[in-house]
DNA sequence: ACCGACACACCTAACGGCAC
DNA sequence: GTGCCGTTAGGTGTGTCGGT
């Protein structure tokens, strides 16, 4: 091995109690390629001076602390772990962490990876790397110990379910870590009245010039704040709508396609042929026959 | 919260292809 | 030929970045 910056780094001291769990695991090709899977797995109970220190291991880690401090340098970044926090390192980047001094560190923790893995770990770091605070972590501790008793089973559906697990564990953290302004509460009120106009009204031409008028806001504004709370721009959404009307007619109607444009408010047959293959893959009479 | 500028996605119009 | 579906090119409205 040479000594560039891709080489695999790890020190580790390893102070456990006897009733620490340590599960390494060996992936089937059908899990590598398809699902999330563990590579390791464990429940440690540390005590000064366990520490572990990576960099560039293909895999993703989630510890739990349940009980007890620790410490992690992620990021050149410092965090104290106390009891009920999570954090999710992508351990090809460098990250160090230990048992206080002071009392032992009691963990959970996997490491995984596996089909779109990275997709979760930047989506919960899409603000920026931080540790995640539960306020109730029975399902977090619960799925993790799920896991680990289905590896020390060898259960033979355990590949099938862990991928469901893991899945829907970091789909929790995801929506938890997401910032306040996200959840409905905090959503300016004309984002919604926004919305229901277009739900109201797609089959006529809606402008954003006119929609700007009649809410009297910034026509700018309106656009990085619709898009900022929903997702998608507000034209996405009106042609989202007038699809979506559209597939239903093809499908439980026997109206022409241009008939069908003209009733989703697309008063033009190529714009609506475009707009709809773009979206669906197939023109809306292809669309037409598979569904019927 | 608002605005200017610019890239680009959207929309329109013109037209080609196909079935009848 | 006629009607319907689908493609393409070019003008225009929209989305977004960066600035106030």
């Amino acid at each position: 091995m040479g000594c560039n910056m891709k080489d695999y780094l790890e020190r580790i001291s390893l102070t456990l109690s006897e009733n620490s769990i340590r599960l390494i695991e060996t992936a089937s090709q059908t899990a590598k390629n398809n699902y999330l899977y563990i590579q390791e797995a464990g429940y440690f109970q540390t005590r000064y001076p366990y520490f572990t220190e990576r960099q560039n291991l293909n895999s993703f880690l989630l510890v739990y602390t349940l009980s007890g401090n620790g410490r992690l340098l992620y990021e050149e970044k410092e965090y104290i772990l106390g009891k009920g926090t999570v954090f999710l390192l992508n351990c090809m980047n460098h990250h160090y962490y230990e048992s206080s001094k002071d009392e032992p560190w009691e963990i959970l923790w996997i490491h995984f990876n596996g089909f779109n893995a990275s997709v979760f770990y930047e989506e919960l770091t899409k603000y920026g790397f931080g540790l995640i605070n539960l306020t109730d972590t029975f399902m977090l501790e619960s799925t993790l110990r799920r896991i680990i008793s289905l590896h020390q089973r060898k259960d033979v559906h355990r590949e099938l379910i862990t991928n469901h697990l893991i899945v829907s564990l970091l789909t929790e953290l995801v929506l938890l870590s997401m910032p306040k302004d996200y959840f409905s509460y905090n959503i300016p009120k004309y984002i919604n009245l926004i919305k229901n106009k277009i739900n109201r009204e797609y089959i006529n031409p809606i402008r954003l010039d006119d929609l700007a008028l009649e809410f009297n806001i910034s026509k700018f504004h309106m656009s990085k704040e619709f898009k900022k709370y929903t997702g998608i721009t507000i034209n996405e959404y009106l042609i989202d709508r007038r699809i979506s009307h559209a597939k239903e007619l093809l499908k439980y109607s026997e109206l022409a396609v241009s008939e069908i444009a003209y009733h989703c408010g697309i008063n033009n047959v190529s714009h609506f042929i475009n707009l709809f293959k773009e979206r669906e893959g197939v023109t809306p009479n292809v669309f037409r026959r598979e569904w019927t």
